[in-house]
Formats: structure tokens, sequence, C-alpha cells
DNA sequence: CCTTGCTGTGACATAATCGTAACATTGATG
DNA sequence: CATCAATGTTACGATTATGTCACAGCAAGG
């Protein structure tokens, strides 16, 4: 699953040396030119890390990184920001702002392709979300990626994994196909909705008995049953 | 029970942008400003894990790390260097001073507190620790830098042995190939993911009939099986 | 200087997984 | 009970991740 980077820059060349290299290092890239659509593509698309420029016409870079680092749904993604002066990367990086890295301009978009592979391995490791689901006979060990059924351990693929995780984690509360695709697909809406319901097959298919904790909730979605 | 930290450094910005941050994310903080403080503080309150400023006044932190490492009752503490230059991280992760983790300054509070609390939770595990690891037919002896399967000893070049050892330190949890691309080629560069899957060939070879501990996790990485 | 072993990379082969479409079944509604 | 929409089920071609191999660069050591 391609992870994916906003970069944040009024600069059209700046923003395609980017691109370029980040999309051959593995990325898949959004582009913003000015702060609104950043905070705009941002909420919506919850991309993994953003590179963000300092400069800014409209919304200022400072200010988008504070509104960002406000909302929950986007607090804790890693920002790169990039800046013109020296003097800037203490204020930048401290309290203030709260970005997790810079690089100066003109940078080498080599050590931004450094910088962006080290965020986002730090920001993998945080997992503060609990390490481990239990519910009856049914436990999900996020660490180990590997579930177990009665202690026996369940051979789950990567996506059938994640969606399990998803609604086990909000347990009780249904989850719509959109929202499951946001949030296990990391928003390729460019899926059909209905793909959801197959992946939720194999995986009831291959819980066996734990498969009636999967409720599906006509016309909603499904969710994670809590009784 | 709250963790304890020592931070030691001699600029009292930097400690004190440590201090909040690693307050607002739960910890216990104490502070020290030379090497000397740093040593007494350490051996009194022996905290959770210490972050060390590299260049110190009077003792130098290189000097502070040296000795903690000597003294049984420090040497288990985990530590986190603060550091200048790219160029000396070698030096500071490698035998010679022995630290867990090194942060280049200036550094983002944000990435620090990732890392503190994810060397706290490897330290806890404790495995780590251990000179020699144990499993069925397989053994690894770090300090030989041997590995044996059924009492005999297998040829693994310098590479292949790190790589089996972060495995099997980390059993049963799976590890991206980004993260094993770090700790095993142990600073941050630009090498291809699939070089490690080509190192776990050759090292799946050369295990012979332990290579069944190492299993593949499809779309997510490697792990140590445990069972 | 040559030799040797180690390494990272690209190319290709293979197997697992994915998304979709098509059809079957279920449940709600009047 | 007839109808329609939503969901379950199945099969399959396309895509992607991984295994495997060969090779060239390089450092270490003779």
């Amino acid at each position: 699953m391609k992870q994916k980077i906003l970069v944040v820059d009024d600069e059209p060349d700046a923003v395609e040396l980017l691109e370029i290299n980040l999309r051959s290092a593995g990325y898949e890239v959004v582009s913003a030119s000015d702060g609104e659509e950043a905070l705009k593509k941002a909420r919506m698309l919850l991309p993994d890390l953003i590179v963000l420029d300092l400069m800014l016409p409209e919304v200022d870079g400072t200010e988008v990184c504070k509104i960002l680092r406000r909302d929950v749904k986007t607090s804790g993604i890693p920002i790169i920001m990039l800046t013109a002066k020296a003097g800037e990367i203490d204020r930048v990086l401290g309290l203030e702002l709260g970005a997790d890295d810079y690089v100066t301009k003109p940078f080498s978009p080599r050590e931004l392709v450094l910088r962006v592979k080290r965020l986002l391995r730090v920001a993998q490791q945080d997992e503060t979300k609990s390490d481990r689901i239990e519910w009856k006979e049914l436990a999900v060990d996020i660490p180990r990626h590997q579930a177990t059924v009665k202690g026996k351990s369940v051979d789950l693929t990567a996506t059938e994994f994640k969606l399990l995780t998803v609604l086990a984690q909000r347990r009780g509360r249904v989850q719509s196909r959109e929202q499951l695709l946001h949030d296990v697909w990391q928003y390729d809406n460019l899926i059909d909705t209905r793909t959801v319901d197959t992946h939720m097959r194999r995986l009831r298919e291959k819980l066996g008995s734990a498969a009636k904790y999967l409720d599906t909730v006509r016309g909603v979605g499904y969710r994670f049953v809590e009784d």
C-alpha cells in the first residue's frame, strides 16, 4: 500500500521537482499551491506526511502548520517544513509550530527523500494505539500482525487484517463502507464500495466461529458487535 | 508509576524544550547541565532513560556515556544521544559508546518523544540486552558474532548476522523493511527496500533447516516466528 | 597488483492477493 | 406475496509482492 504525501508550495518548479523525486521513490503525491487548498486536502485525504513551504500566499505556511496541529484528525501527521532561512529553524521545530523536520531551500531532492523516509518510519513506530484487542475467543495482536480465534492463529492478508483491526477498534459503532474504504484503503475512492463486502466475506470465512462478531447493518455498513 | 527521564544538556533552551514536551507526554523529567552532575544524578535516581548531549562542559558526553555503560547499576539504562554531526553517528551507536539511539540537533520535540517511547517499550521487553538468543535448534551468540544450527556453526556475513539478530530480538513482532533497513544498516540511507529481500534469501539459504523460523508477512515485512 | 568475498541492484519468475462483475439470496416495503 | 434494493457468494483476470538469480562495484587482504 502506497503512502500518500501532500506537497504544498506555490512555486510550480519546486512542486514538480518534489513530485518527480517522491514518485520515483514509490510514494503517491498530491499537491496544493496555497494554504487554503492545503488545509482542505489535508483534511480530506489524510496524507501520511506533508511537505509544507513556509512562505505561501493567502494563508501562510506557519498558519497552516498551527491549524493542522490543532485538529485532532491531522495533528498526528508528520510535517516537513521548507524554509529559506537557517534562523527560522528553531521556531519551526519548536513548540510554536511543531513541525517534525525542516529542509532549507534550495534543497537536494535526495536529502528530502531521505528525510521523508525517516519520518515515515519514525511515525510508523508510534503505534500509540493499543497493541492488542481481545473480544471473547478473538484476539488481534497488532505488532505481531496476527489474529487468533480460541488461541489458534488465523492467516489473514494485510487488507483483511487491517479491516478487522479498524472494526474491532471501533467496537459497537457502525462503520459505513465509505468510512472503511477511507480507513483501510487510505481513501483510494477509486475503489468500488462493494469491494468492502467481498473482503468482509473473506474475513468472515477465515474467522470461522468468530465471524458472528461481524455484523451487517443493512443500509448502513458493518460493525463489530459489542455484546 | 511515571517513568523518569534524565535530560543532560548545557543549553538551557534545549533543556526547557525537552522538559515541556516530555512532561506533556506523561514522563517525569530531571535535568543536568554538565557531565559530573549527570553522572551523580544517574546513579542516584536511576532514571528509566537518559537523553544526553554529546557536547558538554567538564566531562564530555562521550565520556559520560562510557562511564554509565561500565557501571552495572546504570549499564542497562537506554541512552539517546543528541548530536550535531551526522558523521558521528557510527561512533555513537557503535561498540565504542553504545548509545541506543540518536537525534541530530536541531531536533523536533515530537520526534524525540517518539523515540523515547519506542526505546522504553523495547527496554521493557528486554530480550534486547541478552548476549545470547536461543530458539529450538537455532542459537545466536552476539558477542562472539556466531550463529549455530543444531550446534553446528553457520558462517554469516556481518549484514546477515545483524539481520538475524534484529529479527530474533524482536521475536514474534513483524518488522517492516524500512525498520530493518534502519536497524541493520545503522543510519538512514537510500538503500532500496528490495535489498532486504535479497539478504533474507541469503540468510535463509545459509540457515538451512532453521530458515523456517523466518516468516514473510506479505504486504508488511518479516518476522521471527514464535511458535 | 590480483584475488576473494560481500553487497546492492535490476531483471525475471512465481505465487498471493485484489477488485470487479455477475449471479444468488435475503430482507424490507407496500 | 411481489418487487426492489441491499448484501452474500463465487469465479476470474489483473495487479502486486516476493523469491530467485546473475552481475558489477568495491573493499579487504594477500
